[in-house]
Parts: C-alpha cells; sequence; structure tokens
DNA sequence: CGAACATCTGTAAACGTTTACTCTTCCCCT
DNA sequence: AGGGGAAGAGTAAACGTTTACAGATGTTCG
C-alpha cells in the first residue's frame, strides 16, 4: 500500500549501488555475491519494476495499439485473436481502441503515437482522409494500416482485394441461376463501401447484366442499418433472387428482414455476406460468405509492425490476402425442391470445399476452411459440425 | 522522425522557463502574454506532451485494464462495450488482458499493478485460488472482481446470483413439462462451474426430480467442449428432454450436436444456455439463455472501480446484479404439433415479455429485453426482429 | 615484484515532466 | 514614500530507472 521498493530500496538493504542492483535486474555481469544478495533484497522486499520510469528512459513502453472502427464486430475479433498473441510472443501489450469510425478519434490514436505510450500502432481507418495521411507520415512510430490506403503511402499496409471479392460473391450467386442481384453497401464514403460498390458494378456489368440502380442500397455496417438498408431495396425491387451483403452484419440484418417478410432462403433469396466471420457459421441459414481473410491480415499486420520496430527504416511492405469464397445454405441450401443448388465450383478458390457434391447441412463444413485459425487452440468454431467432416472426407484442415 | 519536441525546445523558443511552459499546457493562471507566446511555440513544433513521463511525475498512467479468460467469449466483449465508454469518459485508457483462465497469467497481470503501467484492474477470475487472495490484499492499485469472492475478501466486488440463474432455467424447463432436465456444465474446479453445479442439483431437488447422475456432464466453456460433452450426455441419458447450459457457448456446441443427431430443439429436447450474449439471438433457434447481466456487471465494475480510484479508503462493495431469464424459441417454439409452449411465467423475471401469450416467432422479443443496451448506440441485436415488436405491442425498451 | 589488464562496482547524469520554493515586479494603501 | 501583498516567472529537485564513465580490486605475465 505505501510506496514500494525502488532500486534505491534494494541498494540500502542489500548494500550496494543502485547501478548494482539495476545490473543484476537486467541480467548483466555481476560477482555471485552481489547477485545473491540483490536477489534477495528484492525477493525479501517484494520489488517490482516500476515500467513507467524505465520507459522514461529506454524510450519504449512495450505497448502496441489497435484502432478499429467497433469493438463490437467480430471481424475485429478476429484480427485480435491473431495480433494479441504475436505481439504478446514479442513482449508488447496491446491497447485497444474503438474510433467508433470517427476522423477525429483516429487522428487523436496517431497524435497518442507522440504521447510515447505505445511504441506502434495497427490501424484500420475506415476513411481515409489528408490529415490520415500527413499524420502516417508524419508519425513519430511505426504505423501499419489495414485497408486500402493510396499508392506509395509510406506505410506498412494489409489490404485484401475486396474487387476480386466482390466478384467471387456476384459470379457465384449468377452461376446458381440468380439474376436479380442486390447489393446492401456501407457507407459510400468509406473506403471499403466504395470499392464495394465499383466492384459491384463491374462484376455485374461484365456478367451482362442490366445496370439496376434499384438493386443497389446503402446503410451502414452494422445489423440495424443493415436489416433497413434491406427493407427499402426489398420495396424498391421486389423481385430481387439474390442479395450480397457488405459484411456479415448487414447480412445478419437482411435475413432478419428476409425472414419476417417471409421469404425463404436460399430458395427465394439467395444471401452471402462478407468477412466471413463467427457469425456466418451462427446465422440460420449458415452464411456464405466472402472471407477476406481477417485472421490472416491481423497476423500480417502484426507481423509486419514487429518487423518495422526491429529495422525502422526498411522499404514499406504491402501485404495483399487474397479473398476466397466459403458456401454455405444460405446460398446453396438443397431444401427447394427441384432446384438443386448448381455451385459453380469455378468461381470457388480452389481451397475452398466444392459444395456442389454435398448435401445441404454438409456445406457447412466450408466453414471449417478459414485457415489460419490455427493459433487459436479455443476457436469458437472449431468443432461446430464434426459430422460434416466426416460427409465431406475432410479432416477439415487445409493449408491456407 | 527525429526526437520531437519538448517542453524545454519550447521554453527555448518562446524565451520562458519549463515551468512556465509546463505551466501554461496544464491550465494554470499565466499572463496572456506568455501564454501566447507557449501556445504558439507550441503550436509551430506540433509539441506532444510525453505522458511517460508524465506518468513518472504524477504517479498515475491514466490506463485501466480488465483482465478477462478468452476475449473471444462474446460475454467479456458485453462487459466491454459497457466499460470502455465509462474509463474513456473519465479520461482513462482500456487495455485488455486475456489470460486463457491461465492462473498464473492472472497473478502476472495482478502482478503487473506494481509495474504501475496501470492505475487499477477489473478482473474475472475463473478460478479463485489463494494466491489471488493474497495479492488482492498486497495489491498496490485498486482491483474490482467480476465473480464471486470469498466472504469478507477486501476487493470491490460485482456478482450475479447464478444460483438463481440455475434455478429460473431449471424452473422454466420444468414448467414445459420436461422432466428429464441435462445440465452441460465447465470445469468443476472453476469458480462459475462449481456454483452452477450446486445450483443445478439444488434446483432439480427442489422440484421433486430424482437425482440422477448422468444427467450432469462437464466440458469446458467453449462451443467444442460443449459439443463433446452434450453428446457423452446423450449417450449416457438418450431421454433428455431438456439441456440447460453453462454458458450461451456451450448451448451452441449442443444444438450442433443436437441438430446432428436429429432431434428437433424444442420439440424433442429443450436448450437454455447462460449469459444471453449477442449468440443467443444468432443462434438457430434463437437461444433462450439465462441474462447474468453481463452489460451491467460490466458497468457496475468499471463505476466501482472510479469511484474506488477516487476514494482510496472506502470500504469494499459488493455490487450484485440479479439474473434474469430471456425465453426464445429454443425452449418455447410452438412448432411443435399439438403441444403449445407452456411458458411458467411465474418463473420469469418480471420484467421478461411473457411469451406463453405470442407465437413463437415472437418470443424472440425477449431478446430485446436485455436492458443496459441503451449505452451502445449501434447495438448489434437492436432490430433483429421487428415484426416482432408489433405482434408483442411492446416498443422493447422496458426499464431493466 | 610491478605493470598491464580484466572484472566488478560506484557516482552521477539523463530521460521529460510537475511543483515547491524563491525571486522579481508592480500595485495599493497608509 | 515606503512597506505589504499579489501575481507571475524562474530555479531546482524529484519521480525510478539505465548507463557512460571512472574508480577499485584482484589477476596475470614479463
Amino acid at each position: 500500500m505505501s510506496d514500494g521498493p525502488t532500486i534505491t530500496t534494494i541498494a540500502q538493504r542489500a548494500g550496494v549501488s543502485i547501478a548494482s542492483v539495476s545490473r543484476v535486474l537486467n541480467g548483466l555481469p555481476t560477482k555471485a555475491e552481489t547477485e545473491r544478495r540483490v536477489m534477495s533484497a528484492a525477493r525479501e522486499l517484494g520489488y517490482v519494476p516500476n515500467s513507467v520510469a524505465r520507459s522514461l528512459k529506454s524510450r519504449r513502453s512495450n505497448q502496441l495499439g489497435f484502432a478499429m472502427a467497433d469493438i463490437g464486430n467480430p471481424v475485429y475479433l478476429a484480427m485480435i485473436r491473431e495480433i494479441q498473441p504475436v505481439l504478446r510472443a514479442a513482449g508488447y501489450r496491446l491497447v485497444l481502441h474503438s474510433t467508433n469510425a470517427d476522423t477525429d478519434d483516429e487522428i487523436d490514436v496517431l497524435r497518442g503515437l507522440g504521447e510515447r505510450y505505445i511504441d506502434g500502432l495497427i490501424m484500420i481507418p475506415l476513411r481515409v482522409t489528408g490529415e490520415h495521411l500527413k499524420m502516417f507520415a508524419a508519425a513519430r512510430a511505426p504505423v501499419v494500416v489495414i485497408g486500402s490506403v493510396p499508392e506509395g503511402t509510406p506505410v506498412d499496409n494489409v489490404r485484401t482485394d475486396s474487387r476480386e471479392g466482390v466478384r467471387l460473391a456476384v459470379e457465384h450467386l449468377h452461376g446458381l441461376g440468380r439474376r436479380r442481384i442486390g447489393f446492401v453497401n456501407g457507407p459510400l464514403d468509406t473506403v471499403p463501401g466504395a470499392a464495394r460498390a465499383a466492384a459491384y458494378a463491374e462484376a455485374v456489368r461484365a456478367l451482362g447484366l442490366p445496370h439496376d440502380p434499384a438493386l443497389a442500397e446503402v446503410g451502414d455496417f452494422y445489423r440495424a442499418d443493415g436489416a433497413r438498408a434491406t427493407a427499402r431495396l426489398l420495396e424498391r425491387a421486389p423481385d430481387v433472387d439474390a442479395l450480397l451483403c457488405a459484411n456479415d452484419l448487414i447480412a445478419l440484418g437482411a435475413l432478419d428482414v428476409l425472414r419476417r417478410e417471409g421469404r425463404r432462403v436460399p430458395q427465394d433469396v439467395a444471401v452471402a455476406g462478407m468477412d466471413d466471420t463467427d457469425l456466418a457459421t451462427l446465422a440460420w441459414p449458415p452464411l456464405t460468405s466472402v472471407s477476406l481473410g481477417s485472421p490472416e491480415r491481423g497476423r500480417a499486420a502484426a507481423e509486419l509492425l514487429l518487423d518495422r520496430l526491429a529495422s525502422r527504416d526498411r522499404e514499406p511492405r504491402v501485404v495483399t490476402v487474397e479473398p476466397r469464397l466459403v458456401v454455405r445454405a444460405s446460398t446453396a441450401g438443397d431444401d427447394a425442391p427441384g432446384e438443386p443448388p448448381a455451385v459453380d465450383a469455378s468461381t470457388v478458390d480452389a481451397s475452398t470445399v466444392d459444395a456442389s457434391t454435398v448435401d445441404a447441412s454438409t456445406v457447412d463444413a466450408a466453414a471449417r476452411d478459414t485457415s489460419a485459425r490455427d493459433t487459436s487452440a479455443r476457436d469458437v468454431s472449431a468443432v461446430d459440425a464434426s459430422a460434416v467432416e466426416e460427409a465431406v472426407g475432410d479432416s477439415g484442415r487445409e493449408a491456407p
């Protein structure tokens, strides 16, 4: 309770100088006798080093930050699950920042780098402003950005090809025979929102489908907004037979609305999400989702950051994680009488189980193929459908 | 990049002493001219205070810790969602620790209090050892424990009455006419595991049901373990007609296994979870769950901690959050032909929607009654079934 | 046996703040 | 006009470490 022993206290007790204490504590060469006395004094006093004082002198805090839009979105959780152990193994603690996608908050966090309480930062800005870019360039500690930044931005960067991801999903839906494919997006002024909007338009055009603005609707990246946006879309275009949603939360909202309106999924409307979070395997029906490799992105970001901390002035690096389509029952369920799921295997990433050969419940097995799950020993969704494994004849642990 | 300006740099630039700089920066009374010069020097130099140096002097880091077993369990997420804004409003940052329920890890975190990088800690130990108690007593910074600790432990404590929670659930299942009520628990050497085991035995006895050890099974608090434990239980006691699971993750595992074995939920086996996490509304069928008031517990813990930081030596306080039963379709679905859900309203907490008067889909409305959701403006499950609200004739925003 | 050297230890400065104390001004009042 | 005070600013110490440097002791070799 009082004020805790410092190296000075120990030095007195052991009858040596504070320098010797510090040396012993840091494992520098010392005479055995000195070491013994210091160690026993430290033990008797219950000494715990003051990390703040240490940081002041050493100019590092051994803390790293992770700034995301919303700690409630499981996509970030998936990243944290990967990031945490990597950083921890390297001796760092993780400080989380939930910014609510607020630019000011994000700038604040970046400014925090100057405060020296973190030695580096992984950030996922939903919007990238000029101010962001300025701060990236001026930042007094390494920053790794997950998500796209303008070409040439001098920052380590982990991205995914969401254009390709959208294409995979749209082609999958098209391959199922769907021709009125709607898109429920997040805000267009966000980086992913803009990218996915463009990708959707492009993918639809590439398939020769008519361009119908009524099929694209914008909400926000949350379940409730997704539900509302879907409701608007259904009203405007009652004949949609498929919905691609810009993330899984939106897709859950879409499922809510479809159920409420009595439309069957996937028979009447096939639904696909993006991010392939744990939510996808929990939803009913299990949700086809475009995996944007969140665990891989998290891990890559953590490694980039550590690497950068080791060599401050290497060239900025860009890591790209390929999207994969994970097919589940929300698009490929076979319980539509006389309408067997015609999964177009060619549009599915090679590492994904070919859903066209298995029955509806086993489609879920694809959920196991999220790779990079290996680090989290207690993965929540690791055994969600063991019957499925047998049916697929797949041990469910493919390489990424 | 170089070494950033300090108050010394500013002092030189402004032609004043470092003390004046410090005073200006801290808003202490200063002549307007001095203030002007300091401020403009600071601005020109892009000064950012070094929080580490400040901490060393002020002996506070403005960081608080939260130590939980597994960051992947949404029950903790629910707490964080409440804790974060409360602490943040008070000027603190949150540092998360995921301990994997490892006692050594937890002790390490407690020791971390001595390192002074956090000013206080909220901890949820699954096991409470003598060492824990010793550390609580000796801790150099305030600790708030969520979960039960032995009577008289000198620590602020937030708990829930899980005994009552188990009773609510068991009586609910009994009220539905179920007589072979199984229990899938977590490890018995954990605090909640032990408490829930005892509570289950007591509740079953109180209802006059025969004591059958085959009905209780132990796994761990994860989905995969829950699935395995459920499989064992079903093998030993094939005639179970209800399952209470010690948390929602276990319940999800149970649902997986029941689906695999072709048992209908709730017709063949009614399933209830505990914690009432977001998972409950995502599961299919939506999961009846005992709410242990996680958001409330999180918020209470945060407030206790702040309060304790303000007045260091007030008496330790204990806050108890009452459990409530949230009935959903996994126990009360009406699609069992000729077997209408006979919800025993008396066993349901008053604040819970009476499910016996509404049809199956509307039972989900109870999910809205989780109170304390108010702080998270973007609540994921806030609008999952708006049709339901109408049916219930309830705006869905009851007081706690 | 003394010099050169290796090995260990102590002294003191530094990290960037905050703050107690002292010093200077300047104003007001008697 | 001189003394008392208020108000502002400067000096220096302190927070608890790490570490450069110098000093002390003992060892080894010519």
